[in-house]
DNA sequence: CAAGGCATGTAAATCGTTACATGATTTA
DNA sequence: TAAATCATGTAACGATTTACATGCCTTG
């Protein structure tokens, strides 16, 4: 449901390929939505025949004709609606990653600690990114688009992305020095575990 | 993929019925991940067909037998090589809200902020109750399962769940006092918007 | 000369939600 | 007396991923 008006809103700035879409999603909208090439073309057709956006096809030699999408009125009009439906809702999110540290009580301590500070290498290189990402593009932006309320609401979510990777940076260090310090009991499910590979 | 894991995963240390599992999910997991009943039965089936759990099932008058899952040593290993496969990667998260944020440029910046209040009170609420589920569910885990790793798991993922809602009410509140105070210069988006409803 | 980028897509499979079906017991 | 809880499931639909298909151009 949600892909319609990630596209939507990818278009009411900026007319784009597909190719071009996604593209902008793996940067722009990273923390919170993505999808793939073969979810996205489908899509586009889809909203091309219920009249929310128009195609234009560009020929070019040696590759598939460029078609660029373009967002309607009636599409701006539905995509509005969209937004204005109240968020009075907590929506549901799943992190496999959190799923399995969840259940990693029966392995070795060790191996708990070397899980966490796999993800630490990871996350913090991915703070590393956001972080030069404002230096580059919103300076781009800022200076691109003045400063409507677009690009401010871009910054914004931008901002929450950098939050929300320091948050977890911050937990995955205090829990890793949490678990190294931890003594342990034996457990029931000590005993039932397979022995170490 | 992941639910297979997440069931084997809650019958590790208990015996539960698909009716049982499911509220489990819905207090110790909700923060990353969850699934429909209609999705968690036939799970329980294709486990059974696999060999990785076993059922009993009880009679009971008035209503469907209840069918107690149980965990094999097959389930066990399996379960086991998923926790051990190598969090060497950031999962990709979907969240609507986010997304319907960071489109919602061409609102009015009133209606902006009258759904990031609606936000706001969503999230408070929710960590009024996670703080809640500390002093009750948890200090019965502590007594109950004296302090194994498994419940030290638990609390820690739960902990990440605090941190979280925290962030995300410090960032609403910034936001809000951010949007609140920001002078817009007329826009592109603005000039196509529709009038409000 | 191999890998990646450009540019489009289709097909199959899997995963997940919503609606439907049943029906007694307990709580507000 | 209506709604929620207990307890199982199936069916239809929708969303998403993975694999397949093509083929030139550019960069390392």
């Amino acid at each position: 449901m949600s892909l319609l008006y990630t596209v939507l809103g990818a278009l009411s700035s900026h007319s784009l390929t597909g190719y071009e879409l996604k593209k902008r999603l793996d940067y722009s909208t990273q923390f919170f939505w993505h999808a793939e090439l073969s979810q996205i073309y489908p899509t586009l057709k889809q909203l091309e025949a219920q009249g929310l956006v128009t195609v234009e096809s560009i020929p070019q030699d040696s590759r598939p004709d460029k078609k660029i999408y373009s967002i309607t009125q009636t599409g701006r009009d539905v995509l509005i609606t969209w937004l204005r439906e109240p968020l009075d809702e907590i929506p549901l999110i799943k992190n496999p990653v959190l799923l399995k540290l969840f259940f990693s009580g029966m392995l070795e301590k060790e191996e708990i600690i070397a899980q966490m500070r796999l993800q630490l290498e990871a996350h913090r290189a991915r703070l590393k990114r956001i972080q030069l990402e404002v230096a580059t593009r919103l300076r781009e932006a800022v200076q691109m688009d003045s400063k409507d309320r677009g690009s401010m609401m871009w910054e914004l979510v931008r901002q929450y992305g950098e939050l929300q990777e320091q948050t977890m940076i911050h937990w995955l260090e205090t829990s890793i020095t949490f678990v190294e310090g931890y003594s342990e009991p034996i457990t029931q499910e000590a005993l039932h575990d397979t022995p170490k590979q």
